[in-house]
DNA sequence: TTGGAATGTCAACAAGACTGACATAAACTG
DNA sequence: CAGTTTATGTCAGTCTTGTTGACATTCCAA
């Protein structure tokens, strides 16, 4: 059978209006596609995090207070959407190796002001590199245009309460 | 501060030249965005799962066994990236609940040929239809143009071997 | 001032990844 | 045919990272 996108008789403007892009079979392609690359997307950090001793949870951990210095436990908490046990079994031993500083609020004695030392800076810069390195590599095969697209697709994908975590992260840093 | 990117003196072509899109900022967001929206993507079927006592690598094999019936567990290994004490813990608790059939190879009778039963059938598509789901509708949102970006990006992001994994899937169904 | 809400810590457990060692059966090779 | 390699499955043990439950501390408001 012959190509339905070379030889439609219709422009590009009424592919998108048919939503050809909307199959099953495109759907199915974009899901493993996500699957293939979001592995990619954390190979790299991987390595470097399993000479030090530490998984995945511990670079989420350091990238978010490396993003908010002096934020909060439950701040933190909410962005990750994992329960406060599980993150403080993180944080104890990023705390414990000395790269993550804990102290205690000056207005609320409750909370817990987390920062990150300069080896923890230096961790965090380390993993950051191996992982923007490969998504700059991405980004420049592909052109801007793309790399729009990209975004606009991960956002729309995200649930709702999380959209509007991620928002806040580029407007209030602290 | 005023906002560069309405206020930058060139215009569209000249943005990708000097390759604002490659800032280390822009490169964050992008690894933020991954982040949420991965989550976003596997949220539907992880509650699914969670009431038949399944897990997301539960998902995985009855995705890729799906897509490959007849497989073999080797090529399900190289697929899934993980080791085959874990892949088998996972297929023998599939084969116990009668999802998947494992039928000793006429040619080779050393090998295990994967299929779904029609129970395997009907999880499989109750996960996939969820996840689909969200995919549509965020593809719907953001139009043709930026899907096509979306999956240039995840093309370029993953490993080299993989990328072939992903595209033989679409070669050879069996 | 006292009881509830918020914050964070410790302990125990489960899923799912890993490695290593080993068994079995079939295919291949000299 | 004997020995080796390949494909698969299994058992045991470890690690990360999620979970729930119990508990201490602190703040705030009735």
């Amino acid at each position: 059978m012959d190509s339905p996108s070379l030889s439609h008789p219709l422009g590009h403007r009424a592919m998108g209006e048919t939503l050809l892009y909307l199959t099953d079979d495109q759907l199915r392609q974009g899901i493993e596609a996500m699957f293939f690359a979001y592995r990619g997307f954390t190979a790299d950090p991987d390595r470097i995090l399993e000479l030090h001793g530490y998984g995945r949870a511990h670079h989420r951990a350091l990238h978010f207070i490396n993003c908010a210095p002096g934020t909060n436990v439950n701040n933190l908490l909410q962005i990750l959407g994992v329960t406060k046990q599980s993150l403080n079994r993180v944080l104890r031993k990023l705390i414990a190796d000395g790269l993550v500083t804990s102290q205690v609020g000056q207005r609320d004695k409750r909370e817990r002001h987390l920062a990150l030392t300069e080896a923890g800076h230096a961790l965090e810069q380390k993993l950051s590199d191996a992982q923007r390195s490969r998504m700059r590599s991405a980004f420049r095969q592909v052109g801007p245009e793309a790399v729009a697209g990209f975004r606009k697709v991960l956002e729309a994908m995200m649930d709702p309460d999380m959209m509007t975590a991620y928002s806040q992260l580029r407007e209030d840093g602290a």
